[in-house]
DNA sequence: CGTTAGGTTGAAGAAGTTCAAAGAAAGTGG
DNA sequence: CCACTTTCTTTGAACTTCTTCAACCTAACG
């Protein structure tokens, strides 16, 4: 479990080596997350200050786990640095990744609003600082500056999307299809450069697919041997045919 | 596509027939759904007022669609009366059912925070009655009234967590495990009673759970042969042996 | 009461999983 | 920086599960 500190008592003294970064940015919320990520950073400095006097912060060495499915949930965690992976287990017990979180990115928001019972696990990726802010905190800010709700129910609704999408996905369509599409998302996101860097191991990625390694290795051989994709080392892969992998 | 009327203009004169249901219930907002849907009807009757007053009613016959994946969304719809089927269609063509709306639930909130274009399809299963609210008025609500958001915020969760549950489960669990935790649910929402009808149509049903009618069919027949649950007409379901469910 | 949609059943074939084994990459500690 | 361990990845082959198609049956609906 990650060390817990009283955010408050330690935003002037810079206790952390990131800090390092953020000096002399101008004014005083970049040592926090509160600026830095979306469902924070539109409201003025005045209420900024009031969030971060109820944000507590804590850091997670590679590995190590954030929660798991069963802790009473609590808290919001906002990923300021590092990355997590939330998963589910089955109850044949096969893992099954959810999403992987980026700085900005926050997690912990079932049980925040009705159950209060995590049902996934989120583990470290790598080193890992979150930011943290209590149910009842958080619910006394949201009672306050109603357009943080409108953030988060914003961020709700593109994840629902998501997430029903990924559903749809896994029972409709074939394991090459859900393959491609993916590999036309990546693409996507990085606007236009045919070339990417898968943003997981093949192995999650079979995980987050609903299929095996041993499939996602074959299929992406087979897109390789019809010419629609390239793999290069270190799970780099250069999309050839874009139009093609669309309609395989 | 339904008839649009402005509720406010009727609110007194109960131009609906669902209305005969509703006269003489006390006090004035028996009439719209405001005071019947969670998201609304904690509040004070004042703030209800309110809310009728830019709340517009439409109805939809059997088989009408209430909004097309495509189409520009700009309102969100409570259910008063009657289901709605939402269902999404895969680049390969194949239907899959996302939910059923209850009086009570509510969609078209995607749309309503972040984008603005529908991608799933929603379809009167029956004779429906709904109540929508157009994205600004929404947005005024709930600036003015911060706990509708925290209300929704709930709803979210909820339906964020079943959807992932539904994603994890679809991808890892093979059909037969699918279909036995779906029937087990149905006991659960049940509370006790081992006795139930399918909610939905077996195709349905299929569709729901990323698979077939055939194979519905036959595994369902297996678990009836194995002793597990008994098939009665009209989609009746006795369960005999929930553990043993839960187990196969 | 006939028509249409939903449901069942069989048989054949496709798609994906599993297991085993070996090779490649990444992390660990000297 | 190297050697070692661990984890990830690839490949083959047997096997399982599920889909597909076709036929037939049954319930729902106008």
């Amino acid at each position: 479990m990650g060390k817990e500190e009283n955010y408050k008592l330690n935003r002037d003294k810079c206790a952390y080596g990131h800090c390092a970064h953020n000096h002399g940015y101008g004014n005083g919320h970049h040592e926090s997350c509160v600026s830095l990520v979306p469902i924070f950073n539109h409201l003025e400095d005045e209420q900024m200050d009031e969030i971060v006097e109820v944000i507590k912060s804590s850091s997670y060495k590679k590995g190590e786990i954030v929660y798991s499915a069963g802790d009473k949930s609590d808290s919001l965690y906002i990923v300021r640095s590092g990355r997590i992976r939330i998963y589910r287990l089955s109850e044949s017990g096969k893992e099954q990744l959810v999403r992987i979180l980026k700085p900005g990115d926050f997690t912990g928001e079932l049980a925040l609003f009705s159950e209060s019972i995590h049902e996934s696990y989120a583990e470290a990726v790598e080193d890992t600082k979150v930011c943290m802010i209590t149910r009842s905190d958080l619910q006394n800010l949201l009672m306050k500056f109603p357009s943080i709700s409108l953030k988060i129910l914003s961020e709700f609704s593109r994840r629902l999307e998501e997430s029903e999408k990924q559903t749809a996905r896994v029972s409709t369509e074939k394991v090459e299809t859900r393959i491609a599409s993916f590999l036309t998302e990546c693409v996507n996101k990085k606007d236009g450069s045919m070339e990417f860097v898968l943003p997981m191991s093949k192995k999650d990625l079979a995980s987050y697919l609903g299929t095996t390694p041993e499939t996602i290795s074959r299929k992406l051989s087979e897109l390789e041997d019809e010419g629609y994709i390239r793999q290069g080392p270190h799970r780099k892969i250069k999309i050839l045919d874009l139009d093609g992998l669309y309609d395989a």
